[in-house]
RNA sequence: GCCGACGUAGCUCAGCUGGUAGAGCGGUUGAUUUGUAAUCAACUGGUCACCCGUUCAAUUCGGGUCGUCGGCUCCA
């Protein structure tokens, strides 16, 4: 049969005898990358490479370079990794074990309890299995027999995978005395496997439910080449530099102590300077955007909890009530009830609408302990709230304005790794079905109307309305909820919230709940890694370092440094009797933007010797034009200067 | 909250099988007056996270608590 074989963007026919395979075929064309091309795509199908070909349909050859490729070798390693656990430890029940972005997993019910150094000895076993050339083999079972299969090897999980699947049949794939239950496809043999890595041991529920029991998950990867999986392990260790906890303790930003309590965050002077730059330019730009400030209280009656429905869906996150006389009152877990309240205490006109009110509000959640994590998650933080009250011909404009909002504020602080979501209904949630739809499609429409890329993200919504949620990426690649808007048609009804429409009648506003930034701390978090704590002049802690040569020029240096500071500039002079080398370093090792280095000769001719972090020297500039070109880019908030 | 690992000077870390601790950096003092990433020296610094137990003796062994880290589950 002759049948056209697709590689990349070429193609070539070839003649295939009877019961002849694609891995055959391949092996005669291609001798040299036999062990690259690991799976064939027919009629838009994924098979193995031992495949028989049947009809003369186009056959596509996989390569690990692509990322279908990548995938089945990456899912081929968790199989061998299964075997090899199989082999060290017979009484270990598989789960699941699928490849993932970085890699793959294998979920493991065992007696034992695995330990880092047991990794080793996994992948030792492993690479004895690679060396063993076992053929990956594929089986279709009719699914009761498969049940029985894994029944009589004790493989619980597996049963009760397959008890659910709806197909009459199912795929089995066997490598030497390992068979496991798989879509497929696989790489022919286990020789194809040669780059691969044991990462880590983790917890994971069955089937990732907490009421579930609790498996052994096992961490790896695997590449083509060695320089991939290198590459791999270097760029983990770049990126854990840039971990925002490591560099928020070297460049003195913020703290968390065991004393005070976990979760709960220290602003350091340095740290709170930025917060400064943050919070200045977000109060500027709500003032350019029609938007109003308030203040709120940071405790409440128990009762307004109750009205607002945070008691009854929000209770595992608030802390314990405080007595106070005869009442009990909560510490806020969020401040929509305190504005609506605001909104509530004189009579709105429809002409009021909308009315858009923002406050830098201090929430505290009871956040489970092992979900805290540095600055990206913690138990009392400061939101960039807003409440926006509009009329329902006004929702489409509002979300806009918000999302336009958003991506100005995103574009300004330099993030380039973000993703956008749609958040829909959840199970536990209020309102009723037309409400939540409506709600939805604003949501949709608008995102639309911006051009937006986003993904559906079912079921994510907040109890009282769905949202579009901005999620950023923080150094090795966890997203992080940031920037939200939420429509809410929930509050204003259970507050009984009104505005007197044209015809003189009452009529129900909806609610928007918004913030461009997230959290402060959050927010803060994320951009310390975005930027590996090098912040944009315009946030830097201190912007210059004045560094005198000697004491002799220290009088001068002292001078120069008060008149940047006179101008607006953050700069600190180094007086310390250290060599200028050692100043210098310690400068650039708190990542200081400029360094502006002062000798007899720059004493002589009011100027400095400017030092850019990362660039080195730039020469001799006079004072004067270095606090204009300072000036000039703070103003303009240069991302990379 | 769950699974696992970890918790020694301000920081980074050493301390074999139990006999109350060390280094470098930092800080202080002194000397050095220096041209773009660490000058030299002396001094300083720790109820070994906390509590209970085993032991003649615990930083070291066991249990618990708190915290941190990697995941799971859950969220700004």
């Amino acid at each position: 049969m002759d049948i056209r074989i697709v590689v990349d963007d070429a193609s070539s026919r070839y003649s295939f005898n009877d019961g002849e395979s694609i891995l055959m075929a391949v092996q005669k064309l291609f001798p040299q990358q036999k062990r690259s091309i690991v799976a064939a795509r027919i009629g838009g199908l994924l098979v193995d490479l031992t495949t028989i070909p049947t009809r003369a349909d186009d056959i596509q050859l996989v390569s690990t370079a692509s990322s279908d490729g990548l995938e089945i070798l990456r899912h081929s390693t968790s199989h061998i990794m299964a075997e090899a656990i199989k082999e060290l430890y017979p009484d270990a029940k598989l789960a699941i074990g699928p490849s993932i972005d970085t890699g793959f997993y294998y979920d493991i019910d065992m007696s034992k309890t695995l330990s880092p150094d047991d990794l080793a000895a996994i992948e030792q076993k492993m690479h004895e299995i690679t060396e063993r050339s076992e053929h990956f083999t594929r089986q279709d079972k009719p699914i009761a027999e498969a049940i029985e299969f894994f029944k009589e090897r004790g493989d619980q999980y597996k049963v009760e995978i397959l008890s659910e699947i709806p197909a009459t049949t199912v795929s089995l794939y066997t490598q030497g005395s390992f068979t496991d239950l798989c879509r497929g496809p696989h790489i022919p043999s286990t020789s194809y496997l040669k780059h691969f890595k044991l990462l880590s041991i983790a917890g994971a529920y069955w089937r990732g439910d907490e009421k579930n029991k609790m498996l052994q998950r096992i961490y790896g990867t695997a590449f083509p080449s060695k320089e991939e999986l290198v590459g791999f392990v270097t760029a983990r260790e770049e990126a854990a530099k840039r971990d925002h906890r490591k560099l928020g303790q070297q460049l003195d930003l913020f703290s968390i102590q065991e004393q005070a309590g976990a979760g709960l965050v220290f602003w350091h002077p340095k740290g709170a300077i930025v917060r400064k730059e943050i919070e200045d330019f977000w109060r500027a730009e709500h003032i350019k955007r029609g938007y109003e400030f308030v203040y709120t209280p940071h405790i409440a009656n128990l009762e307004l909890w109750k009205t607002s429905g945070h008691w009854g869906f929000y209770q595992q996150y608030m802390y314990s009530p405080l007595q106070v006389d005869e009442d009990q009152y909560m510490l806020k877990p969020m401040n929509c009830p305190f504005h609506i309240l605001i909104y509530k205490s004189q009579v709105r006109s429809y002409r009021d609408l909308p009315l858009r009110w923002a406050e830098l509000g201090t929430v505290y959640r009871y956040e489970k302990s092992g979900v805290l994590h540095g600055l990206l998650r913690v138990r009392g933080f400061t939101q960039d709230d807003a409440h926006l009250f509009v009329r329902p011909d006004q929702l489409n404009d509002e979300v806009k304005g918000v999302l336009d909002f958003t991506r100005h504020m995103i574009e300004t602080f330099g993030f380039t790794k973000y993703n956008i979501y749609l958040s829909t209904r959840p199970e536990h949630s209020v309102g009723t079905d037309e409400g939540w739809q409506m709600a939805t499609e604003a949501l949709r429409v608008a995102l639309e109307e911006m051009h937006l890329v986003y993904t559906v993200d079912p079921g994510e919504g907040v109890f009282y309305g769905p949202k579009i949620d901005v999620k950023l990426v923080d150094a090795i690649g966890r997203e992080w909820q940031g920037p939200t808007v939420q429509v809410d048609f929930n509050l204003p009804e259970r507050f009984d919230v009104t505005y007197i429409g044209e015809n003189g009648k009452e009529h129900r506003p909806i609610m928007l709940h918004r913030v461009v930034l997230g959290s402060m701390e959050r927010f803060f978090g994320t951009l310390i890694e975005q930027y590996a704590g090098a912040f944009p002049l315009w946030l830097a802690p201190v912007q210059v370092e004045v560094v005198p040569i000697t004491d002799v020029q220290e009088e001068y240096a002292k001078a120069i440094t008060a008149r940047l500071v006179e101008c607006g500039i953050r700069a600190k002079v180094d007086i310390r009797r250290e060599k200028m080398q050692a100043k210098i370093r310690d400068a650039e090792m708190q990542k200081v933007p400029y360094i502006a280095v002062i000798g007899a000769k720059e004493a002589a001719v009011d100027s400095v010797a400017v030092r850019m972090r990362h660039e080195g020297d730039q020469g001799v500039v006079a004072v004067d034009q270095f606090v204009e070109r300072l000036l000039e880019e703070i103003k303009s908030k240069v991302i990379f200067a």
